[in-house]
RNA sequence: GGGCUUGUAGCUCAGGUGGUUAGAGCGCUACACUGAUAAUGUAGAGGUCCGUGGUUCGAGUCCACGCAGGCCCA
């Protein structure tokens, strides 16, 4: 059996065959079953949503996922991976209402709530053709057969299971929160929809800064001091409409403030206002100062001003003031100066107005100091805003009842009388003597995109999950998952947990998982459905309530409008409908790790086998989406986290660092990449070019460049290997040769390929694959092609099938099928096709595929630490010495008698000694010479040892380096002989050890040297006759096998060499070193004669001679 | 505005715990090699280590403040 052989290699092709076999053979398959009764480990799929197609980023971040997988599998563990699809959520619901011409209102009327839904299930699934495609061609494994899938009853019935469980724990409730809001629209809008482009728009809005009367009292009184009036403090706003909803006030603690004593420029009347330091230009005309307070006239342009007091924010905090608009009474603590983290003193006046029903930091800052918000009594006999859902002002704001707080009622603006409920406000303030500064304000806002008018923030009803009572168990959980990066771990998501609000779960919506609460009309009863059972059993009793007519189906179907038909019957006999909302999506997939299994309504065991998972896998803008809700679940009803390790990955750029979009025709096809270059070199640059976390800039001449280097490299070793060993007949049948009896470089290269089994494993090991695959191309590149199959060359085709060529044959194969082990998780179809090339021949091992086999196991016996700093060396002098004679323009080809090493220690006279031979032979040269001390022509240098010295002696370094540096040659000897030397600083002496310094010789006169970590070659550059005619018989060598190439002879073919008598020292030279060129070019025969017809003349620098070859 | 993150050669990236000549690959230039050959080797040029301060005998590395890019969130 012979090893397969390339002429060519298609990287894409080659793919194409494995993954077919991986097909035929069912290797995934066998990969996982093989491992029935190992440890598992867990990965969870993060579902993609196949409603759009797949990008060069989700290759990126399935081949981070698949690695481990792999590795894992190799190492025995059983690694089930069920995929998943996403399939709710608004992005679906957008999708069909483009394609169908609709909008939201339409829904109900041109469309049913069931056939808009059966659209979103159809277009949910539109590209899975493509997303399968994808998944098979780049290689990543991942069950497609049995997927779990959001929309699915089963899946959505554990959903409404985890909900349950979260109500009967007190988790689950209905409350308030600050939310965009279009009245016009009567609608809530998500975040997504707030940024649709046009949605923000540069708006004129009335601003005012008001004036909040400072009650006078003990604590107050330093702001009195000096004041002339009624002292307040001013605040800006933009939306004046939110003034009679003000509770409270807000400072920085560490800003400034000044009282300032003015007038108001409406009234004319003598007050004192307080305000940031910062700001006070912003309100006081500069021109002003310097007139005096006393001089000002009511209706004065300029109007002084005068600072009669400082102040700390911190002071301030806790001071009270009157209610600005008091139609709603408030209990205290309201009304009164808090402290604001969010206070700047940018714009505005660094005191921020507070309205806790109209403002998302509002809401929270007087939750946090339990501040009451200004609400009034709706009809029903709840809580409402003094702004009702029409945008209208309820009656108890008696002034401006009925009035919507933006033009909502479409009054026409150019109308000379008209006027905005702001401008109302603010000349009522005026009038009162209540309003600093009004002026128009130009900003961006945003707007409904749906019916152009702008949005209020504004209290809506809400479901919540209470993620704030478990805040610090979630924080401790998060401590033992291992990040990657850490400090997303630490910092993006730590401090995320740190600030947790509670999660808004409600959305009002149509495509999703409908929330399975239900409620009585006065709201006093609900009831939560944790089951389809459950439904069932309460519909059971709603048929005997005479509220339903029939049972449920047993294929109900749980999404819209399905249930929202279904009546309940409460406790006492009420009716009861299901709360219209659906829940977040995000519920849907941080719910996976249950929901996937149907638990527990089936499957419990095998839930408990994958919980938590070991490894999961996404993009870092899933921080707050699906890392975090896995979290929250798995922290709130199972007390435990969801995953161990995570690698948060960063964002696939385009070659110049910008993010990649369909609109800016700068987006990588992936199919077109894999298609090209081969999912091998596609996942190899992906993940050698940066940390997975890292942003990579995809630049597909980088995929080149490794598919030209590494595999290029590596295909290429495999054909020299191949070549010889189908020659020879080498199979790996015979024992292995015992490492003693290999040579010195197989030895060396062993070492090597163990330190990269250790590395590899650990980089795999800490979720490093960057670090891995360096290592893999660096040992496959640099030790194993550049250096230990050039310098054994010839072992491998010269002479006959011995011991030392067996050992050549095993070692090479050892390393080739070792780096496919190692590279098999990231570059599965290549290492796979090479495992089975060389396998296939051997059968040493009974896997058919690298992912059926078993990682490599480091033997540790054989790392060499020693051996390995000798080959540093050895690499190190030819370095220095192929330096040297390129200096001296002196060819490799021509031998040359001898190097010079200057050496100060023994040790490294042993290390060189130990790979002398290679050394020559690689730079043909005859022999090393050793220079030591009694030599007395080395010309030494000497440098303080800084980490050492800097210890002991720190600030004197810098005078012992200027010491050290004029030591000249005698005073180094001396350091060396006595071992130390006392050296004279200006404030006393310091005795300098053999240790304190380093000792390198760098020159030796009168020869042409070469450096390098503190190692000197220096070359004898001597020509005798003999050196040259050697050179020339080389040379000849080479032209003579470039003849026989040109002649197309096979390796093993032997010829005849005539050459024709001409130079002397040619003719010396043939004969001279007859032997080794008939042996080097497989010559039978080797003559001189006077004249050779039809030969070829060859051209050897600056001789010509003219020889012919036969066969 | 906040949190996190990145900034080192033309490009992509390395540079434990601070230590005096800041590295690699690609690209470029030159040379060499020629039975691995549509390969390979060697050398050279190329640096304001984003900026400014600070700590230190000594800063690419530590600290502070900025600048620029990115992500997430307001």
């Amino acid at each position: 059996m012979k090893y397969r052989e390339y002429k060519g290699i298609s990287y894409a092709a080659l793919a194409d065959d494995i993954l077919q076999y991986w097909k035929d053979n069912k290797i995934f398959e066998k990969s996982v079953d093989s491992r029935e009764g190992n440890p598992s480990f867990t990965f969870f799929e993060g579902p993609p949503s196949a409603n759009g197609t797949p990008g060069i980023h989700h290759v990126m971040a399935r081949a981070v996922k698949d690695i481990f997988c792999r590795y894992k599998t190799l190492q025995g563990f059983q690694v089930k991976r069920k995929g998943g699809w996403d399939t709710h959520g608004l992005p679906v619901e957008l999708q069909v209402e483009k394609e169908l011409g609709i909008t939201k209102e339409d829904i109900g009327t041109k469309i049913s709530v069931e056939e808009y839904n059966r659209k979103c299930r159809e277009a949910v699934m539109k590209f899975k053709d493509q997303w399968d495609d994808l998944t098979e061609k780049m290689g990543y494994w991942v069950d497609l057969d049995n997927p779990y899938i959001t929309f699915e009853r089963d899946y959505m019935e554990s959903l409404w299971y985890l909900l349950k469980q979260l109500y009967d724990k007190g988790l689950l409730y209905k409350g308030y929160t600050i939310q965009p809001y279009s009245p016009a629209a009567g609608t809530g809008l998500s975040s997504h929809e707030l940024n649709q482009p046009g949605c923000y728009r540069d708006v004129k809005d009335t601003s005012i800064t008001a004036q909040f009367k400072v009650v006078r009292n003990e604590r107050s009184e330093p702001l009195f001091a000096n004041a002339q009036g009624d002292v307040f403090f001013i605040a800006w706003t933009t939306t004046p409409w939110t003034l009679p909803a003000n509770n409270s006030l807000a400072v920085g603690k560490n800003i400034n403030y000044v009282a300032v004593k003015s007038f108001n420029q409406y009234t004319f009347e003598p007050i004192t206002v307080v305000l940031a330091k910062d700001r006070v230009s912003g309100y006081f005309n500069k021109k002003a100062e310097g007139i005096a307070l006393s001089d000002y006239k009511p209706g004065d342009k300029l109007i002084p001003f005068e600072i009669a007091g400082e102040f700390r924010g911190s002071e301030l905090v806790g001071l009270d003031y009157e209610q600005l608009m008091p139609y709603i009474p408030l209990e205290k603590p309201a009304f009164t100066v808090l402290e604001g983290d969010f206070v700047t003193t940018e714009d505005g006046t660094g005191i921020v107005h507070l309205a806790q029903t109209f403002g998302a930091d509002d809401y929270r800052v007087s939750v946090k100091h339990h501040v009451p918000g200004v609400f009034v009594t709706d009809e029903e006999g709840n809580q409402a805003p003094i702004v009702n859902k029409q945008g209208r002002f309820v009656q108890e704001i008696t002034d401006f009842a009925g009035m919507p707080v933006k033009n909502y009622a479409g009054e026409d603006e150019s109308d000379a009388e008209y006027r905005s409920t702001d401008v109302k406000i603010a000349i009522k303030l005026k009038e009162e003597n209540r309003a600093f500064k009004v002026e128009k304000y130009e900003h961006s806002y945003p707007h409904c995109w749906r019916t152009d008018m702008p949005i209020l923030y504004y209290p809506l009803e809400s479901w919540f999950i209470k993620t704030t009572a478990m805040k610090d168990r979630l924080v401790e959980l998060n401590k033992t998952i291992n990040w990657k990066p850490k400090s997303t771990g630490e910092g993006r998501f730590g401090n995320w947990l740190e600030n947790l609000v509670d999660w808004n779960l409600s959305r009002s919506r149509y495509w999703g998982t409908p929330l399975p609460i239900w409620r009585s009309e006065d709201k006093k009863e609900e009831k939560c459905i944790g089951s389809v059972a459950e439904l069932k059993a309460e519909v059971e009793k709603a048929i005997a309530a005479g509220f339903e007519q029939k049972p449920i189906d047993a294929d109900f179907d749980l999404h819209r409008p399905f249930v929202d038909d279904v009546i309940l019957v409460s406790d006492s006999g009420q009716p009861m409908r299901r709360e219209s909302d659906l829940i977040d999506v995000w519920f849907d997939s941080g719910a996976m790790p249950y929901a996937q299994w149907h638990y527990p309504f089936e499957n419990q065991d095998v839930f408990k086998n994958n919980f938590p998972a070991d490894f999961i896998a996404e993009g870092v803008d899933q921080t707050r989406g699906w890392f975090f809700t896995l979290h929250a679940i798995a922290g709130l009803l199972f007390d435990n986290v969801a995953y161990k390790n995570v690698i948060a990955n960063g964002l696939v750029l385009d070659k110049n660092g910008n993010k990649m979009s369909k609109r800016l025709g700068n987006a990588v096809d992936p199919f077109k990449t894999l298609a090209e270059y081969g999912p091998d070199a596609t996942r190899w640059y992906m993940i050698s070019n940066a940390n997975p976390w890292d942003n990579l800039k995809f630049n597909i001449e980088g995929v080149q460049e490794v598919q030209r280097r590494f595999f290029g490299t590596l295909q290429n070793t495999y054909n020299f290997f191949a070549l010889y060993a189908n020659l020879d007949g080498f199979t790996f049948s015979e024992e292995e040769i015992p490492m003693a009896e290999r040579t010195e470089s197989d030895r060396w290269i062993i070492s090597k390929l163990n330190s990269l089994v250790v590395e590899v494993e650990r980089a795999y090991d800490e979720y490093e694959p960057t670090r891995a695959a360096r290592a893999i191309m660096d040992f496959t590149t640099d030790d194993l092609s550049n250096w230990y199959v050039r310098l054994n060359r010839k072992r491998f085709w010269r002479g006959e099938y011995n011991a030392d060529k067996q050992a050549a044959y095993q070692t090479l194969y050892t390393c080739l099928l070792t780096i496919a082990k190692l590279g098999s998780p990231i570059a599965p179809f290549y290492m796979d096709h090479l495992y089975r090339d060389l396998n296939g021949v051997s059968g040493k091992e009974e896997a058919d595929s690298v992912h059926l086999g078993q990682f490599p196991v480091a033997d540790e016996g054989r790392i060499d630490a020693q051996l390995e700093a000798k080959m540093d060396k050895a690499q190190l002098v030819s370095s220095l010495v192929h330096s040297l004679r390129k200096k001296d323009m002196l060819k490799v080809r021509q031998p040359l008698s001898r190097i010079l090493i200057p050496i100060l220690n023994p040790e490294t006279r042993e290390q060189i000694e130990a790979v002398e031979d290679l050394i020559l032979s690689e730079v043909n040269i005859k022999a090393i010479e050793y220079i030591d001390d009694t030599s007395g022509i080395l010309v030494k240098k000497i440098k303080p040892n800084f980490p050492r010295l800097g210890k002991q002696y720190g600030p004197k370094m810098k005078e012992i380096s200027k010491a050290v540096a004029q030591f000249g040659q005698e005073d180094i000897a001396e350091i060396e002989r006595q071992g130390q030397k006392t050296i004279e600083l200006s404030d006393g002496q310091v005795i300098l050890t053999r240790e304190d310094v380093d000792i390198t010789s760098e020159d030796i006169p009168g020869w042409s040297v070469a450096s390098e970590n503190g190692l000197t070659v220096a070359l004898d550059v001597t020509l005798t006759d003999e050196l040259r005619q050697e050179g020339i018989a080389r040379d000849l060598v080479n032209r003579i096998q470039n003849l026989r190439k040109d002649m197309g002879l096979e390796v093993q073919d032997k010829i005849k060499i005539a050459v024709e008598r001409g130079d002397e020292l040619v003719e010396a030279a043939l004969e001279a070193n007859h032997d080794y060129i008939c042996a080097e070019t497989q010559a039978l025969s080797l003559e001189l004669q006077e004249e050779v017809a039809d030969a070829t003349e060859l051209e050897m620098d600056e001789l010509k001679l003219r020889v012919k070859i036969s066969v």
